[in-house]
DNA sequence: TTGAAAGCGCTAACAC
DNA sequence: GTGTTAGCGCTTTCAA
């Protein structure tokens, strides 16, 4: 492959010059430009981005970590997020942390600052302790879709009212006239569904119901979990009229629960979920759910840390800026029906 | 950050004995080992991976070259990739192209050689003249599925043997008793979907049918291009006991349309597909489908590439071996069933 | 407007 | 065993 020297040596001019044609800098004479451009088009010059990250000091390059590509929400947010940064001229970095916090580390020594130039975390159950460092190490963190607007992480992120996403899950079943619902909580109490819960039980409350006292499972964010969770709690609570998942996946896996139950969504039992990913709308029948601002989210994240690589780097860290995406909204699909009447 | 020098310093050696330490090469004497391990301890040292993809003269980085990220059956195959990379020490670029050529060119010609030492091709609509140029700039191209094992693509590539899974699938329906059987092929005639049509067809004629004369639509890769061509297919021939789709992603919009049709599958409608993503699992009625060997093929592509990548790079080019994978094998689920008798 | 030169952090011969 | 010396290919002051 050929080399910026190469090219100058071939247009007679130092490799400087070449430099400063192909990335605009510098004033450069007409004529030595057009030389400049055919030696590269005769040669098939392409800059080496390796040895421009070194002379850079950063790499083209930015990672996102994920528990698992294969989660269907990610690929959905990781699509926004390569394309936003295709268009920047940057590449994106898959890291898998398989929700064990020792392989986010791991990744995050090896390659966040020397590899990519920052880092976008999605849920990887990583340590922030270890963020922290990486930030420290010189590498940009931006947190995806936080949880809690009003409870800012004390890192940069785009954050997400899932709280308030809750609510409006829960109070389009109260609306229904839904009174015995149980609830569907992905991943563990202090985890990042909380927020999605509290906004259910504010709800729940708010229609003078003991929301903090309806039934409720925690369970694996997967179809897997929600369904195990489903036939948990209909076992013992044959009376429920309705399912509130904290994310669709799980409510996806209430509404198969339901399907091998013989019961029918929504006449029998009425479902709904958070997030509104793709398979919401696939599903049959088609998921009723609170839909988040995903596209804006990634977009977001990416504006975010592609400001703050740029930065000069003092005032990076300090910011922890937090960006909000709109709020989000109900989208009623077939998943949801009023209770039947009883008797 | 601190650097390779640093350490050395710190540590009273020069930076090619803490080189040598770190990577195992050459002899050092324990005592200066030690010294130097706990230098990089003391200073918390990482190498820049860039500094020595340099001088290495190639970096520890891969690029998965796919349509879209979004595309369900990816990020399954994704996930494996990045864990046979990891475990190898390297990194995965994930490469969107959206399905357009110019967009595949334009990130091989970017990143390959100078910021991935190889690519993974999925099926990404990519020039094959770009690959061998790719090559020819030195970067080792895999082709990940390929769909004609004894039609070799004259490039390296790990091949799957998709007319038998569509001759399994057809003869599947075939058994059961079906007759009239209509057939939905993912993307266009002369792509990678034929090889899956003819074994179809093969399955068809076998059985002393008209199998070239069967009712065929040819439709998007996609829940929606299914969902379409069955809607059309029924409409034309109400007679159709059931479907084959060259994909599970059209399967299961073909079972969404006979949902909405209010068609019973299996009972008024058969639906078979191929591949068995993870949604085929979780659909309900759970889909019947062809298991192909996607993990093994995601593991023989990483095992291939990371071959020719440290191959001494004359060898590489010339090989273009073929891997391929264990046989596809029919999964039975609930989505197919023995035609109603007629009346 | 262009050139010369120093260096980014690391590896790899080869010499001591 | 350990040090010396050259780069890898590019960017970027600073001079000319």
């Amino acid at each position: 492959m050929p080399t910026l020297n190469e090219v100058a040596r071939r247009a007679g001019v130092t490799p400087a010059t070449v430099s400063n044609v192909l990335r605009g800098r510098g004033r450069v004479g007409e004529a030595t430009r057009q030389r400049v451009l055919e030696a590269v088009q005769a040669l098939g010059y392409r800059p080496h981005l390796s040895a421009r990250a070194l002379a850079e000091g950063r790499p083209p390059t930015i990672a996102l970590m994920v528990s698992s590509i294969a989660n269907p929400f990610y690929p959905e947010f990781a699509l926004v997020v390569e394309n936003a940064l295709r268009r920047s001229g940057r590449f994106l970095i898959i890291c898998n942390t398989d929700g064990d916090p020792q392989t986010g580390r791991a990744y995050l020594e090896q390659i966040a600052g020397t590899l990519s130039a920052g880092v976008l975390v999605m849920n990887a159950n990583l340590d922030f302790a270890d963020l922290r460092a990486t930030v420290r190490r010189g590498a940009p963190v931006v947190l995806c879709m936080w949880e809690r607007p009003l409870d800012p992480p004390g890192l940069p992120c785009v954050a997400v009212d899932f709280r308030r996403a809750g609510e409006l899950a829960a109070h389009h079943l109260l609306t229904l006239g839904h009174r015995r619902i149980g609830a569907i909580v992905g991943s563990k109490v202090s985890g990042i569904h909380a927020a999605r819960y509290d906004g259910f039980v504010a709800a729940m409350q708010a229609a003078g119901l003991d929301g903090a006292g309806a039934p409720v499972r925690y369970a694996p964010d997967t179809t897997q979990g929600g369904y195990a969770a489903t036939s948990e709690l209909l076992a013992r609570h044959p009376d429920l009229t309705a399912i509130f998942a904290t994310n669709d996946l799980p409510a996806l896996g209430a509404m198969q629960a339901a399907a091998d139950l013989g019961l029918d969504v929504p006449r029998e039992l009425s479902v709904v979920g958070i997030t509104d990913i793709q398979l919401a709308r696939e599903s049959r029948p088609a998921l009723t759910t609170v839909a988040v601002a995903t596209t804006e989210a990634a977009e977001l994240a990416v504006e975010l840390l592609t400001e703050l690589v740029e930065a000069p780097d003092s005032a990076a860290g300090a910011t922890a800026r937090v960006c909000v995406v709109p709020a989000p909204r109900l989208v009623v699909r077939a998943s949801t029906a009023a209770p039947r009447t009883k008797g």
